[in-house]
DNA sequence: CCAAAAGTGTTGCTATTACACCCATGG
DNA sequence: CCATGGGTGTAATAGCAACACTTTTGG
């Protein structure tokens, strides 16, 4: 023993996020129990005494979410205030997450809620009904800031967090289903649905993708995608590492 | 008790900055016992029960290093492999300080060392000889590279932090020991410092204390400094929250 | 008078933005 | 043949970097 001192709990939460119908969207879940019992959180879990932090949200993907193959994910911050957790003394460990696709996750209890671009202080979240596959009950009924715990500033921070590295890093790519072959359009609807607000088509094409290329993230693959209008040069993203990234 | 699991220790650790005869520098402490007995350290402690890690990180700045005022500090990441510290499990926070001056710090277990601009990713460490007071032995002996733990990890993304957040952040104010009243070549000193490299004077004077002064951090005083050339006109900082912050 | 330090102006280059124009496809 | 989506060109602007010139002090 090197303290006396009695130790705190320790988690990860992770901040699972995904495009979808061209919203950004977080993943959530419901909570069953006391404390926040029926508010919407975060999923984490506890670290275990043999792994470190990234092991455990690595579990946290493979058991809790049942997503097996390789996602990215990033730490965003750690949250350690003393009654965060209402029950014990938890130290939070907060991961952002990436996933292409919102039907990864397969399991009932995660819930997908678009995040309102307009409000940035305090988020609208839409749920996202799974019945109809994709389509938004946007006026419906809608949680607004009010997850359990401090995940709403969790939250915030890690949009925050998003927005900012579209400018100087790779992580819009983590939105993309095909890697290997994706047109501009694609890409920069993936962006915008990050950054929250349109970016003009013309200069996308032009600057943002050549910027790419000189910074050796994409090359083009020499075909087009056909379908309805012009069809568009494709690409091919093969910055495997982190390429282009200031901090 | 919510869990099973036997639980990490947490710690925090301070990379406190200052810059030393026009160098940034760090303040470190040599390790009377094992493991890593001999090395130098970053300063550290166990969060206690009831303090969150950033009163953790304020108790020790008061009772470690005996600075009472006002200390800027920000969370920098959590490390948590399994065995950075070969003893036990132990989970630490870093966090970066700023003091404006070397001399706020009295105790003689803590030593300062100047990081050589030139290697960024395996840093030069030299020390600062306090019997001269403030003169540097650059020859003499220097550690490269051979902090305890993964300190120097910590320490070479805290650098990074730091030059990457003088950019958008009025970081660089944290290292002026009197914010009412500077010249911009004080100003452009520290700033020099702390990038590791030169930026040209006159645009520094008038583009770079302009976009503060657009921020609203700084306004002219009115008055000025004589001394050695042309008299310099003088600054005070009047941002006192965190404008101009991205993220 | 001269070196030192500081304020200010000039120029060129690069990035960003807004917009326009034309192209190739599906319906 | 026309709406749709995509490539590319142009012009205006903003920001940055390099450098020169001038100003005002101390010695």
């Amino acid at each position: 023993m090197l303290t006396d001192y009695k130790h705190p709990y320790v988690t990860v939460d992770l901040l699972l996020f995904s495009v979808i119908n061209e919203k950004l969207s977080v993943c959530l879940t419901k909570r069953d129990q006391e404390p926040f019992e029926g508010s919407f959180s975060l999923p984490g879990t506890f670290i275990h005494e043999n792994e470190s932090a990234e092991g455990a949200v690595e579990r946290l993907l493979s058991d809790k979410l049942e997503l097996k193959s390789n996602i990215y994910t990033e730490q965003l911050q750690t949250f350690s205030e003393i009654n965060r957790d209402p029950r014990e003394r938890v130290i939070s460990i907060a991961y952002i997450g990436v996933i292409p696709n919102e039907h990864m996750v397969k399991v009932p209890w995660m819930k997908w809620f678009s995040i309102t671009p307009s409000n940035v202080g305090s988020f609208k979240l839409c749920p996202l009904t799974n019945e109809t596959d994709g389509a938004m009950d946007e006026e419906e009924s809608f949680i607004s800031t009010n997850l359990g715990f401090d995940h709403d500033k969790m939250l915030k921070i890690a949009v925050d967090r998003l927005r900012s590295k579209l400018e100087y890093t790779d992580i819009i790519f983590k939105f993309l289903e095909d890697t290997k072959n994706f047109t501009s359009g694609l890409l920069r609807q993936k962006y915008q649905a990050v950054l929250g607000m349109e970016v003009n088509r013309g200069n996308f094409t032009k600057y943002q993708m050549n910027t790419y290329i000189e910074h050796g993230l994409i090359k083009k693959t020499g075909s087009v995608s056909i379908g309805r209008g012009r069809p568009a040069d494709t690409y091919s993203y093969i910055g495997g590492d982190g390429l282009w990234i200031k901090y």
